[in-house]
DNA sequence: GTGGTAGTTGAATGGTCGCTCAAAAAAAGG
DNA sequence: CCTTTTTTTGAGCGACCATTCAACTACCAC
């Protein structure tokens, strides 16, 4: 038939997120993604059709590796309270000031806040990601409510979307350059929002 | 001796507040910034130097604007807790999807945001203004626990982090466009976070 | 009125933007 | 080897970017 293709989409995907995430949509220019990806301009089109398609593409790539690595995190523990928990302070822990990751910020929160009144489809997509999130967290609540670990007075899609506005500030919070300590005591303060939730207490 | 300039600066200001808070710096062309400050180039470039000098001016105001706001809400209030969890309650009232405001999300965030990454200058001005805007709540905190309000317990640097979390995830949320009983409801529950730190509880 | 001065104007600048496409290159079949 | 098909290449496109500056205008002092 003909030519293999260089590329490896998933790889220069990969490569896009890490430079989208650290510069937002305006802030990389078209050289600068070419450099990243190792690809010129024409293959970049024939692979992805446009700066637009690319971004969105690396959006989802991004918002679906962070919505397993949550996963992964919250099957790691039987109280599903005590796995929330956790993963603020993991959050907390992982994006100190010597992050080796491009931006400390949530790249969903970034484009959200840098796209709503410029480019409104990007909004929309970065809307329905959170939304998703927030709905992942609302069931989640929801089997620790039937198991017992939540007070029955709790209101699950409340208190989704408060958990949700902690990972969101916190990461937002990371951005301003605060000592991992200051941080890490941020995590635990957010963490301990919950217990205020909990059973037994 | 000479004439008149025909643009008020803070009216120009106040103008360019509006375009940057809504479209953020790379989203704001010099087009646009002409346009919103019915003003040619040169008079923009005579008058603020450059499209970097104005934005920072823009935000300087705007920050000067939101502590003004924020401490004279606070003087209403005999219980400094009480003007705390009720600033938090108004400002998910205010930011409600029918705002008028340019944009819901804090303009400070946005840029921080936006900039820490691509424009340093930009990225350490909205740092500092956190900071002081963190500095601010922590007095407020001390003045309260002085008074016996919050628990001898409660870490005032600490919370003061955790207030300002709440302050700009609620902004950030309302950016996501949920419905106004939906952001009242995180006002709220951000609110009731504070009730764990006070004094006869 | 007239001169001097500060403010305004907008065409024009060099540069960069996102993007295109004809040509070259690389693989597979014959 | 040559043909066919697919991919890569990079010079070049018009548009728009932030910015400049010489000409122009309006005002005040005299």
């Amino acid at each position: 038939m003909a030519r293999h293709a260089r590329y490896d989409r998933k790889v220069a995907l990969e490569k896009a997120v890490g430079l989208f995430w650290e510069k937002g949509y305006h802030g990389s220019s078209m050289k600068q993604i070419e450099h990243a990806l190792d690809m010129r301009p024409g293959s970049i089109y024939a692979t992805f059709g446009s700066k637009d398609g690319l971004f969105s593409e690396a959006l989802a790539s991004y918002a679906e590796r962070g919505g397993r690595e949550m996963a992964a995190h919250l099957e790691q523990y039987d109280s599903i309270v005590d796995g929330l928990q956790d993963y603020l302070r993991t959050i907390a822990a992982s994006c100190g000031p010597d992050t080796e990751a491009p931006s400390r910020a949530c790249m969903i929160v970034k484009t959200l806040l840098e796209s709503s009144n410029t480019h409104s489809e990007l909004a929309a997509q970065a809307n329905s990601i959170l939304a998703a999130i927030e709905h992942a967290l609302k069931a989640a609540l929801e089997q620790a409510k039937g198991r017992g670990e939540l007070l029955s007075t709790a209101d699950c899609s409340r208190l989704a979307r408060l958990i949700q506005a902690q990972i969101m500030a916190l990461r937002a919070m990371a951005e301003r350059g605060l000592t991992s300590e200051q941080l890490q005591a941020l995590g635990d303060d957010m963490a301990a929002i919950l217990d205020g939730y909990r059973t037994h207490h």
